[in-house]
DNA sequence: TTTAAAAATTGATCTAGGTCAAAGATCAGA
DNA sequence: TCTGATCTTTGACCTAGATCAATTTTTAAA
């Protein structure tokens, strides 16, 4: 059902060199887990678009956003679909422990996943403190993340969600410029206003007149509809509702 | 319900009776590991609508909810307010390695704590792997619930978000008869309409309306206004919009 | 380069749920 | 038992965002 290919290049991949070890689940391994870890994985690219697992199928495989963008979401039988994740680089597919996937995982753009196979990687999960005290961690950042989008579903209004989303991408793709406030910065929103729209709890129209009342009111500048230009993070910042801490 | 006069005696809990034990984070301890915690832990009692911890306050202790309901919840400047989980006996409270907290922590009803200072609990933490395990456990298991929550958040009608709530503390409190589906449930909900307002996203005066409408509609009945009776747990299910699964 | 499909914008209208306000219930304390 | 303080309900009205319906723009394929 998902169309995984493994293409040539990826062997240039290694944990060595790899452009996640250092954030994602083996970031505290040390040199011979990496080699273990790095005998049990394999990459696999998916295609933008296209589901890597749905909810309720067989999931028989974990592992790690090396590239792309995946979305993690769940769909109401009369089609309502909600977003209840992004997954950048560095962040973990699947639940060790859980056979089944209990929500759906889209590659939003073209993602390069390194996998394990689910039960090798339970069983070295479970003799690896580690990777364990890795797991736990980045548990409890998604946990603190999801509540944080509780707020956001539940009480910010549409325009307030938009800057929040917008600042969150700007974040993880250009940390260091956004912390201090001052001057310009330019990211790729890698989605589309109906993905957003499935984020933020809104409809895509809302998604499209919100982003251009942005534009409008000079917080941001487009460049091919996908590229956002923030001209001063402060201000967009401010149009969150929130957001003090770093 | 439970007058506020029998106060319980505190002493009277230990690891070897307690009501919690068995699922809360020492669940898979041995008899050692839970003499060492044992000798760690104080319990505190919190008096119903007081406050556990403020976000921001530095938080110094870590523990187990013993017994009451506690609430999570996160507050906007201009007072919008979103509960962001409900915690329940054995539910865990705190962060361990974090210093300050996230989230207002307050009791709902009388709360009894199962106390441990953050520092030594966190080095027992990470010297224990059964304690280490059940964390993750839980983490990972409160992820899932946050993330349904946000489908709640995002997708449903008001209507379907307080059926929602109505099957998830019938559940939780009524554990088998809820499951066959089949006879009259009854139970307390101990939540104010603000609570539930501020659970679900909505305001209190919605919330009001939705249980009436559905107790118009036969879908429940009120008794002394907190506490619900449902005839037929799936005419309720079927309100809910989802929850095809145990 | 043309063309069809996909994505995005824009406008007109509708409505679920919010807001404001005023009674009723319920409860805890004296 | 009374009394003030919470809760809760109910009504009238309003608005943010949804819905429906065309365009327009962008992308990708031929």
């Amino acid at each position: 059902m998902h169309s995984a290919s493994q293409t040539p290049n990826l062997s240039a991949f290694n944990c060595c060199n790899c452009p996640i070890q250092k954030r994602a689940v083996c970031a505290y391994c040390d040199n011979s887990e990496l080699l273990v870890l790095g005998s049990m994985k394999s990459y696999k690219t998916y295609p933008a678009g296209t589901s890597i697992v749905r909810a309720g199928d067989p999931l028989d495989f974990v592992g790690s956003v090396v590239q792309g963008v995946a979305s993690l979401s769940q769909t109401m039988e009369d089609g309502r679909r909600q977003m209840v994740g992004l997954l950048l680089p560095s962040d973990f597919v699947g639940r060790p422990g859980r056979a089944m996937a209990k929500f759906d995982v889209e590659a939003t753009s073209e993602v390069i996943l390194c996998q394990f196979n689910r039960a090798p990687f339970e069983r070295f999960l479970h003799a690896t403190p580690h990777l364990h005290e890795r797991m736990l961690e980045m548990a409890l950042d998604e946990l603190d993340a999801a509540r944080e989008w509780m707020l956001l579903l539940g009480r910010k209004t549409a325009r307030e969600k938009i800057a929040s989303l917008l600042l969150i991408v700007a974040k993880r793709q250009n940390a260091a410029p956004v912390l201090d406030g001052i001057g310009m910065v330019k990211f790729d929103l890698n989605l589309t206003r109906e993905a957003m729209a499935d984020y933020l709890g809104l409809t895509l129209e809302t998604v499209s007149r919100q982003i251009n009342a942005l534009k409008k009111d000079g917080i941001i500048q487009l460049e091919k509809k996908r590229q956002i230009c923030v001209n001063n993070i402060d201000q967009l910042r401010a149009e969150t509702g929130t957001d003090f801490e770093g």
